[in-house]
RNA sequence: GGGUAAUUAGCUCAGUUGGUUAGAGCGCCACAUUGACAUUGUGGAGGUCACUGGUUCGAAUCCAGUAUUACCCACCA
């Protein structure tokens, strides 16, 4: 799979491993990804005995492209599931598609209405043919997604794709709905709702976001009190006047009493209202109520037992209780309103800069109105719930679970965010007036329904619960034709709303791992179909679910809910979060926003999928937002290429060898340097680091040390010592264990490379098994050893460039030192080499002449510059460091000079600090030394 | 109103249970040029870790408060 180029110089012919001098991902990416594919290396086996490792792919939007948002959980999720592969687990990674009900049916109802001029769809095409072009249109584009999660190289089990609509789904829908139903946990009932005009449709209370906006805020007369509204034209209705009962300046008012009064389109006759929710403190402590439309005015008259009254229609204009104002939107109807209040001299006054925040629906971005409307509810304080043997509600099962550590979630904070959420949870409303979705199962009977409405809807549910039903309903598509009333006989219809799409998303962890053959047949029953899917079985709970925390209560928190609740498993032992992903500026990125975009497939295009990758996970920590720019992802192709061009240098230094890598095998055998032995245990400390680190899901420092030692420890030093004194089994042997670790990071990149240095019998990196670290490798004292070499080469780099000494000049160095002589003697060659030094000298005293200086622990090195120096220059310098070191040293002396610090402080540290205080000792002597010898000499 | 976090070099961010002479990448300055790599190499400059107190032998790290910022939740007529 690399180039393999023919070399029309080379006299023999023989094609010889070439690697291009640059890495183009374009060129490779898409390749090695259908090799991967193809060699089933993403499928996992149910039956096998290793030790399963899930995760769940938060499902994209069918018909949406690929963002940041989801490069972000792509790039995550594939570095856990390679990990977990590589390391000898059953690693299954599930992806799947998600039919993303509101979102998609407004795209596909506003494209039939521009592009066929058909205002209302809907009316027009009927249930039927709209779905079928729904259907339609999320069968064409859905193409699209799945590519482009495999641009970013997900090694995802595509044979086991899903889809939220699918028919195995819809049944388990409609099998946890049933027993939820049969439970008691759900319930019809007439309850305010947010009220969507503009999609025409209920939305949860999670999906209402606030606009602040400023608005007028009238006070109005009403009888005896003042009142005040922001809205004056849901008025019309009002009738009750509420205050608190302690409020002493109307306690000559008592609960009940009534009174006429003028309103805005004639008298009304009031009543007055006891209530503590009132708050006394608030404008005149007097408010009037408007139940129909506002969840706090719904809960006192619920509570006294109240009128309601509709005054706004689904459709967000003024019904006819408006009297001249009905058939008016809102925002024309309410300065008219306002006008004949004032007329009628009841407008007391108007605060023009009052602020207040305005509910908006987070899909269609219309403002919500609240409703009363007859819809389907989860109840989530009714204690049905069976868990260890106690009777919970569903709320109580969301906290224990997470309480009890049964599920960690990280970044662990989120746990509070997560409980309070809990404690805020109203009943969840679970219907949705759009049509494309599951649709609830219940039928009610024509015939007997307007007598018996709960009966017939009750007959309905249970005929399903007995089964009768089940095979009908699998498929989403209606068929109430088939059904009869097993009440009267007549004919049933099916509810017409469909369940909120988290209903079915809540099921996702589980419901795709059930045997789709299985679900097929009716007369298996949901607790067998749980027993016999293999998949089920072996898969779940899944190990960890990553997904954004903007969706935590959502998706997360629900996943939890009806998982525990209908299978009476955990969905998933972790939870990790990430942040989002914002512009340089800390903006959110926008589709209407071009110039702010960042389209990852365009980024995958000019720098490649790996590169991409480590952008966004190094640097990046759990849960906080992340600022992703061009530059950052053109650091880590650099990154990229520098690795490339690394394995690039120790092929041509076998092929140089005439060593073909593939036959190199590492072993006892090989003779070491002190170098190898070096790196080698180096080595081991990186995939001890490395392993542990994604044990604990430090996912960026385990990318920061990867990027460091390949970078600045592998190239920097190995390689150029290399250059010099080349062991070709030590150089393939590591190239091997740090491709294997940069795997899961850089997948494609890592296996390009792997293909030309692989062992012979070896298949694909994806494959390989994960480094074992071997503390025998280990050799502390090589490691330090080079560490000392490598410092003299340093210091050497560093006094040349501080005196402006030019490379082509002959170098003479003095290294003096007392405890190193044979380590200085057996690397010289190295020294001379990349210090560019002409001639070395190992002695046990200070040369003579005009010398530059710099002291090492254990070693002087002093450069011989005749004529060269600047003797002021030098003289600074070497004051500044005795001005730190001394500085360093009464640091230490103050610590080590506190009994309390020495009787406190660990032993390792006082130690630690007693090495210090002696280096620093010896290298101040050697400096002051030096500085009077300058003295002498001037 | 309640909550959660952030504040460290010009920019973007690390800093795991308190013990480092506070790190990285980008940018900046100087030098190097066809020998793995200019998507490069070498060296350098740059931070009183937002502020004020406290706990401690010892604080970027723990506690309290202040300031600024961001997000989440609730929403009062």
């Amino acid at each position: 799979m690399l180039r393999k180029d023919h070399n029309p110089a080379d006299p023999d012919d023989s094609p010889r491993p070439q690697l291009a001098k640059a890495y183009i991902p374009a060129d490779t990416e898409d390749r090695i990804y259908k090799l991967w594919e193809d060699s089933g290396a993403f499928t996992a086996d149910a039956n096998s005995t290793k030790e399963p490792f899930t995760v769940s792919m938060p499902p994209p939007n069918a018909t949406g492209q690929l963002h940041l948002g989801h490069a972000v959980m792509l790039a995550l999720e594939d570095i856990f599931i390679r990990t977990a592969r590589m390391q000898g687990k059953e690693a299954l990674w599930i992806p799947g598609t998600d039919h993303a009900a509101i979102a998609t049916e407004s795209v596909v109802i506003k494209q039939i209405q521009k592009e066929e001029r058909i205002p209302d769809p809907r009316a027009s095409l009927g249930r039927e043919e709209l779905l079928k072009r729904i259907a339609h249109f999320v069968e064409k584009s859905r193409g699209t997604i799945r590519s482009q999660v495999r641009k970013m190289g997900s090694s995802c089990d595509w044979s086991r794709e899903r889809y939220t609509l699918e028919p195995t789904l819809n049944r388990m829908v409609n099998e946890v709905f049933v027993k939820m139903y049969a439970d008691g946990l759900i319930y019809r009932g007439h309850r305010i709702v947010n009220w969507d005009p503009k999609l025409q449709t209920t939305v949860s209370d999670d999906e209402i976001e606030y606009k602040e906006e400023k608005a007028p805020f009238y006070m109005f007369q009403y009888g005896p009190f003042q009142i005040g509204t922001s809205r004056p034209e849901t008025k019309f209705g009002d009738k009750y006047v509420v205050m608190h009962p302690d409020d002493e300046r109307y306690a000559g008012y008592k609960h009940g009493d009534t009174f006429e009064t003028e309103w805005i389109n004639g008298p009304v006759t009031a009543t007055v209202i006891k209530d503590k929710s009132v708050d006394p403190e608030f404008g005149t402590g007097v408010m009037t109520i408007t139940p129909w439309h506002d969840a706090t005015d719904f809960a006192i008259a619920e509570h006294h037992d109240l009128d309601k009254e509709q005054v706004i229609g689904f459709d967000g204009k003024l019904l006819p209780i408006a009297g001249e104002f009905a058939g008016l939107r809102i925002e024309d109807a309410r300065p008219k309103i306002v006008e004949k209040l004032k007329e009628k001299g009841l407008l007391v006054k108007a605060d023009e800069e009052y602020v207040h925040n305005l509910a908006l629906s987070q899909r269609g971005k219309g403002p919500i109105e609240p409703q009363i409307k007859e819809q389907w509810f989860i109840d989530v304080n009714k204690r049905v719930v069976k868990w260890n043997r106690k009777e919970m509600s569903l709320k109580e099962i969301m906290q224990e679970v997470v309480q009890t550590k049964l599920i960690k979630i990280i970044p662990e904070r989120f746990e509070s965010t997560y409980f309070h959420w809990i404690d805020n949870l109203r009943d969840w409303c679970i219907s949705r007036q759009i049509w494309w979705g599951h649709r609830i199962p219940v039928y009610y009977c024509s015939a007997c329904q307007f007598a018996q409405t709960e009966m017939s809807l009750e007959s309905g549910v249970l005929n399903h619960e007995n089964s009768k039903l089940k095979t009908q309903n699998s498929e989403f598509t209606s068929v109430q034709s088939l059904i009869q009333c097993p009440n009267c006989g007549g004919q049933v219809t099916q509810d017409p709303d469909t369940l909120d799409t988290w209903f079915s998303s809540a099921l996702w962890t589980w419901s795709t791992l059930i045997d789709q053959k299985l679900a097929e047949d009716p007369s298996v029953t949901f607790e067998d179909l749980l027993r016999q899917s293999p998949d089920f079985q072996k898969f779940h709970p899944t190990t960890v679910m990553e997904t954004g925390y903007d969706i935590l209560f959502f998706w997360v928190a629900r996943m939890i809910l009806m998982t525990t609740y209908a299978v009476g498993q955990i969905p998933f032992e972790t939870v990790y979060l990430h942040g989002m992903v914002r512009t340089r500026e800390g903006k959110k990125m926008s589709k209407s926003d071009p110039e702010t975009m960042i389209d990852p497939l365009d980024i995958i295009s000019r720098y490649g999928a790996d590169a991409l990758r480590l952008s966004m996970i190094v640097g990046q920590s759990p849960g906080a937002d992340t600022k992703l720019y061009e530059e950052k992802i053109a650091g880590y192709r650099n990154f990229i290429n520098k690795l490339w061009n690394a394995s690039r240098f120790v092929l041509m230094q076998c092929e140089q060898a005439g060593i073909d890598p593939k036959t190199i095998e590492f072993g006892h055998h090989v003779e070491l340097s002190l170098a190898d032995k070096a790196l080698l245990s180096a080595l081991q400390d990186l995939i001890l680091d490395v392993t542990r680190g994604l044990e604990g899901y430090r996912l960026s420092d385990v990318g920061e040390r990867l990027y460091s030692f390949v970078w600045d420890y592998f190239c920097d030093w190995y390689l150029e010592v290399s250059k010099g004194e080349v062991n070709h089994a030590v150089l393939i042997h590591s190239l091997r264990t740090i491709l294997k670790v940069l795997h899961p990071y850089c997948p494609f990149v890592t296996e390009e490379i792997w293909d030309s240095i692989k062992p012979t019998d070896a298949g694909f990196l994806i494959k390989e098994q994960w480094p074992i670290y071997d503390e025998e490798i280990v050799d502390r004292e090589s490691y330090q050893q080079l560490q000392i070499i490598i410092d003299i080469i340093t210091a050497i780099r560093k006094l040349r460039q501080e005196h402006n000494v030019p490379l082509d000049k002959d170098l003479t160095v003095t290294l003096v030192t007392a405890e190193h002589t044979e380590l200085l003697q057996a690397q010289m060659g190295h020294i001379k080499r990349m210090a560019r030094v002409a001639e070395i000298f190992i002695q046990e005293s200070r040369p003579e002449g005009e010398i530059v200086s710099a002291f090492l622990t254990g070693v002087e090195v002093h450069l011989s510059l005749e004529g060269l120096i600047d003797p002021e220059k030098e003289k600074a310098s070497l004051l500044k460091e005795k001005e730190n070191l001394e500085k360093f040293k009464a640091g230490i002396e103050a610590k080590l000079g506190n009994a309390q610090f020495m009787e406190r402080a660990p032993e390792k540290l006082v130690v630690e600090q007693k090495q210090k205080l002696a280096e620093a000792v010896e290298k101040l002597e050697k400096i002051k030394e030096r500085l009077n010898g300058f003295i002498t000499h001037s």
